[in-house]
DNA sequence: GTATATGCAAAACTTTTGCATCCTT
DNA sequence: AAGGATGCAAAAGTTTTGCATATAC
């Protein structure tokens, strides 16, 4: 039920579709694409349209259960807001997203924008390269 | 006839498309869209297709003449690629950018990456969040 | 002259929107 | 019962591609 009251408190219905995207988010922990929502919700025989993934995705964005992130290459990915920031490293070989956090470049950043004059409200930083399993032996530090 | 050379060197065919496209980059300074370059285009009168511009950009950017953006919201963004990596603050409210560069910043990247053994090929390091300029005065920092 | 580049149009993708119907409260 | 949510289909935005023609070397 706790997904249920998630939505409420989000001042959102618990409708089916709804519940089941969350649930999906959830599942994969990771970073979905819309299509990869839509696709997950096919193979598990939901009737969930494409359109509402989407404005599901959007809403619960908006509502801060997700963040949205565009990494190079187009499309935007969703993961579950944890609520603690953290950033990224992206394995060109293998795909994964790897997450990581640095108190020692958080702060340094809000020193940088206080310099400048500059109000921050988000900042991402992304790493694009090799991770220590692909590059040792060609398999996944993950999996 | 520095862009001519700067094509030939780079392996393309000296046209007068990629000489266009080429000065309006430069020309503009920062950082354009595919639509933003074609709407140049246009407007010089020059007859140069949308595609052309889509594959003189791509083109560009395998050869290091630029470097492709994907800033949150979807569509990219291209800059002329001089050599000197730097970060991007982006203005929600002017929507102008602002390129910054922090060696410390830079250093414990590199760090963390040997900590991981994550090998980097690329960085990217985005604020979100309003400028100077418009803060203070609802002005944009740069015109 | 030859291979490459271009323009146009059509296609592929991703995301958004209009509208009648359905579901949660 | 009433309003919001959904599915479908159509549209909008961006980027890619096929192909005949034009261009650079």
């Amino acid at each position: 039920m706790t997904d249920k009251n998630d939505l409420k408190k989000a001042g959102l219905k618990a409708t089916l579709p709804r519940l089941k995207i969350l649930s999906i988010l959830e599942m994969a922990g990771g970073h979905l694409g819309a299509d990869d929502v839509f696709k997950n919700l096919v193979e598990a025989g939901e009737d969930v349209g494409l359109a509402t993934v989407y404005r599901v995705l959007t809403q619960f964005e908006e509502a801060g259960l997700l963040i949205r992130h565009n990494f190079e290459g187009g499309r935007s990915v969703y993961e579950m807001n944890h609520g603690h920031h953290h950033d990224h490293m992206l394995c060109v070989k293998c795909s994964k997203v790897f997450e990581f956090y640095d108190e020692q470049i958080e702060q340094r950043q809000r020193d940088i924008a206080k310099e400048k004059g500059f109000v921050i409200e988000e900042h991402t930083m992304h790493f694009y390269g090799v991770c220590v399993g692909m590059k040792k032996n060609g398999k996944c530090s993950e999996e």
